[in-house]
DNA sequence: TCTATCGTTGACATCGATGTCAAGGTCCAG
DNA sequence: CTGGACCTTGACATCGATGTCAACGATAGA
């Protein structure tokens, strides 16, 4: 699919996706008119992106995690370098601080707004 | 305290106290001489701040949700607008999205990562 | 008192993610 | 064949979080 289409179902700006390809984050292919061509797959792949921008990582960080997460699972021994494990590591520990702190604040909120409703 | 002894505390860059200050975050007392005196409940508050903002919210949402978490726990029901409210519900949607999002990626690397070791 | 260290404000720079616009090529429907 | 919709690249702007620096005042120890 062209890059409208792909930008219609993920609700991702065109100008974004050229963004992350830039970031090596995606790949297309390019038709014979330079026009890009992405496969279906990618439809995943770039909501997974966003998901993850959102969650607060960066490209540089996603871009290490994304060949770990393609199904079928590949395990891509030539990328897994010592130091490229290290980087996972860590990021998984960052990724558990973050979401201990993201349910900590959630459910302080959501018990905050039950006592509100609750006097209401 | 002064703004030196909270950013050893915290591990917070003085310029970013004096940042979270002007977004709203936090309001230190001042001594006689314009110097910024925190009170000890501030470090909490700051390590908050930095968990809020590195799990990816803006310091927008993040001054809105701190009234809410303040401990012992007083309800202000002033700062409680509908609006507000509706803010809140909704930042407790988009913070359980990015909890999920985070926590199955996280899985997928730690797999990853397990599967690596067991073939090292 | 001198000096190092810390504090103040304000301006300017950077960095990543994103918006916007210009100039031009492609494609298709009328 | 023409007009509108879509694509290309590249430049420049914006926005939030953060770094850095300048010019200056306050503090504290030798």
């Amino acid at each position: 699919m062209r890059i409208g289409e792909l930008a219609r179902l993920t609700e991702t700006a065109p100008r974004l996706l050229r963004y992350y390809e830039k970031q090596g984050l995606i790949f297309p292919r390019r038709e014979a008119n330079g026009y890009r061509d992405y496969d279906d797959y990618l439809v995943d792949r770039v909501l997974q992106i966003r998901g993850l921008l959102d969650a607060g990582l960066p490209t540089r960080i996603i871009k290490q995690i994304l060949p770990c997460l393609d199904a079928p699972r590949t395990i891509h021994f030539a990328d897994a370098t010592p130091e490229m494990l290290d980087t996972l590591e860590s990021e998984t520990e960052r990724m558990t601080r973050r979401i201990e702190c993201l349910t900590r604040n959630r459910d302080a909120i959501q018990e905050y707004l039950s006592v509100v409703k609750e006097l209401a």
